[in-house]
DNA sequence: TTTTTCATTGACTTGATATTCAATCAAAAA
DNA sequence: TTTTTGATTGAATATCAAGTCAATGAAAAA
């Protein structure tokens, strides 16, 4: 008779991860409330019918898009911290893992993180992940780190919750930078750290 | 007979500002496609018939805090140019302006400006002028102090431009956290020329 | 008080887009 | 070839907000 169940959820993924990676970029380049069904149907090659088939709205479009992007960053620092070395290595390891990402589609999801923060035009369920704790379990993840640098001398004695913010602003600002111009200079991971770093070489 | 003109031109010049302030407001928090009329005329309370007799569209709101912003980005750095002191001092003064300002108000300037340049959902007078070289000109504006304080010895010896694009992600970065968290701990002006300076003094 | 001139209001029109759903299509087994 | 199932389509609907405009209000001079 028709295809297996087996076919058919192949053929549901592919879709799914095909439209979400066409909202992703109609997201991130025209926000939330500015993209259109119709554009996210057009950038995956689809009718705007199919698009409800797999999602129940835009919303649920962008909040998925989201919890990914909150989970892609917990598992970078999870990594680092599972790294070999000195905390100054993880931190370095760290932010070359988002530097390359960022460098790649990477920025896109930066992007969509920035609008979840600063954006009050985001569905409701965003602006709860916002502000439980998972909205700054990044700086939160990260003092660890700091705190350990700071103890072996390698990082700037300073409040090191100014220092995450610092460094955090410093990579959200970085990609901003990169899709507002495409062919910017990208600084590596050492010139990232200089604002973290006690004694910069050089 | 009636007011006389003068007088006119006070209520005009006093509306059209109060409608500008609100519409920044909205404009950074909800995005300019988000932003509806009626939330800037509920903001700035009066009726929303009354902001389209002061402005043509929604987009001419938008496209007008633009302006303001470029103009006021070129002014920083026109005088920190102008003040007494080495390259660094210049940086230093221009930065500590900076700071100020997203501690206050001035941090939905920015906001507005990152929606410029990162959206595609925006006037076209506005890409226009992102486009031009007005875009990059803050960027282009500091090459020369940046340049003269590798001169001195200062500044890192390293490309100027990767240089600049480092600074301003870092202070774009910045005015985004200090909106996404309205109390994180803002660091000084040294803290943010660390990516900067040739030899920071830790 | 009356008159004139604008600022101001809000009901109304218009256009756009999110969402629904009945009809169609395509693959595979019989 | 026929049948079945579920993916896929796009016309139709509902909703919502931008922008218009005729009517109102308020101040000041006569």
């Amino acid at each position: 008779m028709p295809r297996t169940e087996e076919q058919n959820q192949q053929i549901r993924d592919e879709r799914q991860e095909q439209i979400l990676q066409a909202a992703l970029k109609v997201f991130a380049r025209r926000g939330m409330a500015a993209a259109k069904i119709s554009d996210i149907a057009s950038e995956a090659g689809l009718s705007h019918g199919l698009v409800y088939h797999y999602f129940k709205s835009k919303e649920e479009m962008f909040t998925t898009l989201v919890k990914k992007a909150l989970q892609g960053s917990a598992l970078v620092i999870q990594y680092a911290r599972q790294q070999a070395g000195s905390p100054l290595q993880q931190l370095r390891w760290m932010t070359q893992m988002i530097l390359q990402n960022i460098a790649g589609e990477g920025a896109y999801l930066f992007l969509i993180m920035i609008q979840a923060f600063t954006s009050d035009a985001v569905p409701e369920e965003v602006k709860q992940m916002m502000d439980d704790e998972l909205a700054f379990s990044a700086i939160k993840a990260t003092l660890p780190l700091i705190e350990a640098g700071q103890q072996t001398g390698e990082i700037l004695q300073d409040d090191p919750e100014k220092l995450a913010v610092l460094y955090y602003s410093l990579i959200q600002g970085l990609a901003i930078s990169k899709i507002q111009w495409k062919d910017c200079p990208m600084p590596d991971a050492d010139m990232v750290l200089r604002v973290l770093k006690a004694r910069p070489e050089s």
